[in-house]
DNA sequence: TTAATAGTTCATAAAGTTATAAACTATTAA
DNA sequence: TTAATAGTTTATAACTTTATGAACTATTAA
């Protein structure tokens, strides 16, 4: 793996959680696989934004799918994902907690 | 926290890691802080570019910065932006080893 | 006070991302 | 064979992000 290369392929990886139907769709995954329509019922909008989205997380690497007669069942690709998430949704809340802390002082 | 609001503000924290610059940045930050002129020489390119980055960063969290005289030390906000991006990095490591294995069975 | 150092901010053009709707494909059911 | 279901793909307009260079600010040194 030459020079910067690395890092732009994982900046790639990265930019896929970057998105809040993608955080949205991490999430629920969490413990379990859903097929497409299951998914598209919790987070709502258009059918055809929903597949784009699973489909850069798909290739990604982020997310794995499967396919059974007609329905596409979609899973995080590994717990590492899960975790990875977790990890900078608790970022997200110390630097809010901090900023809040802040407010307070005023 | 109402709705899908976290979920806006946990993409624009992981939205701060997707980008190529700022992934190389994170790695550097690993083990301790550096001043700007340091990360910029690592780095290269322009210092309007990279101050703007950093920037970002500093803003969603990711990072820290204290002064000292003229200089602008920047370091990690915590280890679990070390660690969420390690994982990541593994995710990718990960993807890129299947799609070896793909092409060898070929 | 003047100049140098160390950055930040601003304006903007180019590139990339996203939402939408329509058209398409594959599988199952009638 | 025809229709229904479950999505995917494509085109595109609106929006966002990025790189660049010039202008600016704050601190230290001469």
């Amino acid at each position: 793996m030459t020079g910067k290369k690395i890092f732009e392929l994982h900046a790639d990886v990265c930019k896929a959680l970057g998105h809040p139907l993608r955080i949205e769709v991490i999430d629920l995954l969490q413990e379990k696989e859903f097929c497409f329509s299951d998914i598209l019922e919790v987070t709502g909008g258009l059918k055809s934004n929903l597949s784009q989205h699973l489909s850069v997380m798909t290739k990604k690497g982020i997310l794995k799918m499967r396919r059974e007669g007609q329905c596409n069942y979609y899973s995080l690709s590994s717990k590492k994902v899960a975790q990875a998430c977790r990890l900078m949704r608790e970022v997200l809340m110390d630097s809010l907690k901090i900023h809040q802390d802040l407010l307070e002082k005023m």
